[in-house]
RNA sequence: GCCGGGAUGGCAGAGUGGAUAAUGCGCAGGCCUUGAGAGCCUGUGGCCUUCUUGGCCGCAUGGGUUCGAAUCCCAUUCCCGGCGCCA
């Protein structure tokens, strides 16, 4: 949400950053805005005059009443009084309701280093690291590597739950906890707080951190609950602290966020969706910082670095863009986005890196004070990055380190976190064996105590 | 899930239908002092306004009763205690 007030003052300086965006809806919201708004403001000075006749009048009553006098022909003024401020009350309230929609409908001011553009094609390349891998066998996609291996299964996730579902087995999965903790113990290192927040969200704060669209395109809801699956574990780390006051010496304050995350992905048609690329359900590590207004641009650039350090560690030939206007989307100030490159030559979008400044805050309502007892100072800024989504990162392991015979050798930075497997190899045993489970474990005990323990 | 108690400023805590939300702590500024501290004085939430003045709102949130609500009623959220259920 932007600052109403700055508004009223510049209105210019926001219209030349929609026209930026090339977004003449906010233009037009804008200019609506500006025309409630004042409309609002003189609603509200005749329902304060009038309150301040009651209050007027009330005090009168109390008089009269504790000298024993005469007060019941006030009575009748009064509720008149009462009766037209209602009706002017409700004017000005309906009046709010609609300049706070249109104030909460306008995305945030853009950095001027965001470069102007329509389409993902006008995002502006800042950095290249490492290069394109060769072979000398033609390389497969990492859903035909899985299935080869036997460690993908997708139509049994689609037989269970749809399309965009995946059962992952043996080595895959012990690789997906050994990101998540490769990234985490990379993240606790730099200072971050680790935290798993709730998997589920209520709407007030929900809306306070997404935009709007995203309720109907992304959230799973909770049926018959005022519950909404996260999208990412941005959002309850976000709503962490909200309607909450920071201490400066607090600040910055970075949190590490592991959580999986649902996504509805309504509107991917044409979009690639292979294998793990874009899934209804993956694990992802994030990083999410609330610091002092004055550092939210250094801060950026030092959680860039965090992401592309994990992404080196792990010899993933990668390109870094400065996210275009077209493409960054509501809440973010200015956005880099990782894109990674596949089997098939194409870089896809594999981490996103916003500085939210204090857009995503004001929703939210979380400011910092300066020092212990006084009043707040301001509205923090906040920021969100990608550690690592394991199935995205999963995708480039095993497009770009695989090998002739099928195999992937696995970076050694996650050796210690897979003793005894460095390669991803051949499944002795393929799920598809159809194998007796209640001759193979043991789970008849006689311990009748331990029956419910699951 | 049931029963009971509660939610007041940055914090503690009074106020149980009628003026400015008492008082203390913290914080900010000033006086005093060579300096610090103590002491004293003033200020310390949000909104609107001609931004000096003035006015309104604010006692968990949303409704209601009343001329008038922190105070009475209803609903919701959260916290504490007890009971129940449970990995």
């Amino acid at each position: 949400m932007l600052d109403i007030k700055l508004i009223r003052k510049h209105p210019d300086t926001f219209k030349q950053n929609f026209v930026r965006r090339g977004d003449a809806e906010s233009l037009e919201i804008l200019d609506a805005l500006l025309k409630h708004d004042e409309t609002w403001r003189q609603l509200l000075t005749e329902a304060n005059a009038l309150r301040h006749e009651r209050s007027k009048l009330t005090n009168k009553v109390a008089d009269l009443k504790k000298a024993g006098k005469e007060y019941r022909n006030l009575i009748e003024q009064g509720k008149q009084l009462a009766k037209n401020i209602t009706l002017l009350e409700d004017r000005a309230r309906t009046q709010k309701q609609t300049v706070d929609e249109l104030l909460i409908n306008l995305p945030n001011m853009l950095h001027d280093s965001v470069p102007s553009g329509k389409d993902d094609a006008d995002n502006m390349e800042v950095k290249v690291w490492g290069r394109p891998p060769t072979f000398n066998f033609p390389p497969k996609n990492h859903l035909e590597i899985g299935r080869d291996l036997g460690i993908i299964d997708e139509e049994r996730g689609a037989k269970v739950s749809g399309h965009g579902f995946l059962y992952l087995s043996d080595q895959l999965v012990l690789l997906d906890l050994a990101l998540q903790r490769f990234a985490l113990d990379f993240m606790i290192a730099k200072g971050f707080r680790l935290v798993e927040p709730p998997f589920m969200m209520r709407r007030k704060p929900y809306s306070g951190v997404t935009a709007l669209a995203d309720f109907e395109q992304v959230m799973y809801k909770v049926e018959g609950e005022d519950l909404y699956m996260i999208a990412t574990s941005e959002h309850p780390l976000a709503a962490m602290y909200m309607n909450e006051v920071l201490l400066r010496d607090d600040l910055p304050l970075g949190l590490v966020g592991l959580s999986p995350c649902f996504r509805k992905e309504v509107g991917s048609h044409g979009k690639y969706t292979k294998g793990l690329f874009r899934m209804h359900q993956f694990n992802k590590v994030e990083q999410f910082v609330f610091c002092h207004p004055s550092d939210s641009w250094r801060i950026h650039e030092e959680l860039q670095a965090n992401s592309e350090a994990l992404y080196e560690k792990l010899g993933l030939h990668y390109k870094v863009v400065n996210v275009c206007t077209g493409e960054i989307g509501t809440l973010a100030s200015k956005r880099y986005d990782i894109n990674i490159w596949m089997a098939d030559g194409v870089y896809r979008e594999v981490g996103s890196n916003s500085n939210c400044t204090d857009y995503q805050s004001r929703r939210l309502n979380i400011r910092f004070r300066e020092k212990e007892g006084q009043s707040p100072a301001g509205f923090v800024h906040t920021l969100n990055n990608t550690a690592l989504a394991t199935s995205r990162t999963m995708v480039a392991i095993l497009e770009q380190h695989q090998q002739k015979d099928g195999t992937v050798i696995l970076p050694k930075v996650l050796n210690r976190y897979m003793p005894g497997v460095t390669r991803l190899e051949p499944q002795l045993k393929s799920l598809n064996v159809n194998i007796s489970y209640t001759k193979s474990f043991n789970i008849g005990t006689s311990d009748s105590s331990r029956r419910n323990e699951d």
